[in-house]
DNA sequence: CTGAAAGCGCTTACAG
DNA sequence: CTGAAAGCGCTTACAG
């Protein structure tokens, strides 16, 4: 460009001849127009590197190709500690948004405060993605509003029966189980449960309702002792391992209902003088990259991120498309490391 | 809303029976409208849950309020494995962003393709950031393009005499120095330097300007036998470490040019049977979060990366307006733990 | 296959 | 302080 200005269709409707609207078709490949000019157009454009301007287009077609992802995250999070589960699940929507032509707007944003969720009410977006979303109970007021509204959005996490939106999750309860069932092989018999199970966190809940029945068919009981709140922080797991140790109760294994919150959990086991395994067996959950970097490497159950950010992508085009879509639950798998093997 | 089209400023003018531009007006806040008739108006906006269409007034006012972040990464790695450190700058450039009231579009990028950094020429953001660009000299060539095309855009990494664009980075240099001082007080005499120390990665090249005057200061000289090149992934850092290994030279510690370098490093001696830090002193760069969670944990170069997001937006910003920028470059930290201290 | 015209929903001189 | 009008740069019926 010579000119500071950016070229527009008029532009190149004068270089070539033709008219702005058959400037306009010959850009967008439309069939209405021969192959000549379409040649001739898209050759002056490319001379002129004239791109399409997406505000106008955008204004015109009422649809902004774009999708918003809404990142919640723990206010007590400083940068550098992002949840690297939601790490893994923000490559993994950026490339589906990629390959399916979508830009991706993002924003993080505290669960506590009143959400910036007008990306699509301003068109700036054709609808939104969220993660980690915090309470359920809060939430979903705030859920609600946004279905009222027609807000097009879908939700990672837990799928649940009376749930107001759209959402995309694991199995939990079958992971769960799976974590308990692999603990009872090892013999252990007192398997402790970090993390906050209840209808605030169906997540976890999910999880630790998985952990209880496995426990159930073994006939066991589940030991309201040996369960300590935590959430997804190393920090949190922690302070719950520490916790549980100044109960003086006697327990064999830990199934911590996220990873951080496992590798926290040994970190304070690993202050105490406690050997995982061989005193204590661990187990998390999300398989983050961490987790076989741990020491000793964490037994976990990995959800399939790749393939979860795919189906939220594509979801969420069914309903902006008005599209029939199914609320999906994506099958996890039991990864076994050294943390719980004796 | 009961319709199912979204609100207009059409609407409120027709509600509040004031003229369309008055509506805009007082949505805006001007000074120009009576605080009776923008207290009419914003009310009916509330109840309508209008917005106003941000393509629309895009289109008019011939700006975004969107920044785009172009995000290089290796091809060989995978969603689960995005580099912790762009990781934590991810963080703090996007709220950088939200502070200064800038929505933030995000896009991954191979570093070997022809990028899609044709936001700003379809308007959809003011201006890019551009984070791991890969090979300097490749980058170059596409960075003068863009320079051409009057995108505004700045880079995060070295601050380089003849650089086309303007970037944003830390004191490499001095990063680098401040390592080879410690090893050196340390009493380490032979230290290894892993990473592509050229002008096609500027940053590890000066990390190793600044190990180099470190070591000559000390009437020492650098041996090219202790330089092993890798990219900042654990694996390649894991391959240099027993390449090093395999070539049967003493050395007795190692500076990674980044921390993941040395987290592979670090396993690859584990496998060896070398101790950290009794046989081997390490030091890495960038300070990521498992930095401080590595068996022992490492010492390492603190870059920081809340003011880098800050000042990489404000210079955007600064450009964006016409205004002057001066590249800048950040002051680092040695973090001295337990990896390197004998 | 092409062109003239309308219109997407704003913002902002211009006039009063 | 308010309104009528123009115009941002496209896309797409409509007419030929």
């Amino acid at each position: 460009m010579t000119t500071g200005k950016k070229p527009t269709s008029i532009d190149i409707a004068y270089l070539t001849g033709f008219s702005q609207a058959t400037v306009s078709r010959a850009l967008r490949n439309s069939p209405l127009v021969s192959e000549e000019t379409r040649r001739k157009v898209q050759e002056v454009a490319r001379q002129l590197n004239y791109k399409v301007d997406k505000n106008a287009s955008n204004l015109r077609t009422q649809h902004s190709g774009t999708l918003a992802l809404l990142f919640f995250e723990d206010p007590t999070t400083d940068d550098s500690h992002i949840n690297p589960f939601f790490v893994s699940m923000l490559g993994s929507i950026t490339r589906a948004c990629a390959q399916r032509g979508y830009d991706l707007l993002i924003s993080f944003q505290q669960a506590s405060d009143d959400w910036h969720a007008d990306y699509a009410d301003s068109k700036k977006a054709d609808g939104i993605i969220l993660l980690g979303y915090g309470d359920y109970v809060t939430y979903c007021d705030k859920a609600r509003k946004l279905v009222e509204q027609g807000t097009h959005f879908v939700r990672w996490g837990a799928v649940l029966p009376d749930q107001p939106d759209t959402s995309v999750g694991c199995d939990n309860y079958s992971g769960g189980r799976a974590v308990a069932e692999h603990l009872l092989e090892q013999g252990c018999k007192r398997i402790a449960f970090l993390g906050e199970a209840t209808r605030h966190y169906p997540e976890f809940f999910e999880r630790h309702h998985g952990y209880a029945e496995a426990l159930a068919d073994a006939g066991l009981k589940v030991d309201p002792e040996l369960q300590v709140d935590a959430e997804s922080t190393q920090e949190s797991g922690h302070a719950a391992m520490t916790a549980l140790l100044d109960r003086n109760v006697q327990f064999d294994a830990v199934f911590a209902a996220s990873d951080l919150i496992a590798i926290g959990a040994m970190r304070a086991m690993d202050e105490r003088g406690l050997r995982v395994p061989e005193d204590v067996a661990v187990a998390g959950f999300d398989d983050v990259p961490s987790a076989s970097f741990a020491h000793p490497p964490l037994t976990t159950v990995r959800q399939d991120t790749k393939e979860a950010g795919s189906i939220l992508v594509d979801n969420l085009l069914h309903l902006i498309h008005g599209d029939p879509v199914q609320t999906s639950i994506l099958p996890i798998k039991l990864v076994v490391r050294k943390s719980s093997v004796r």
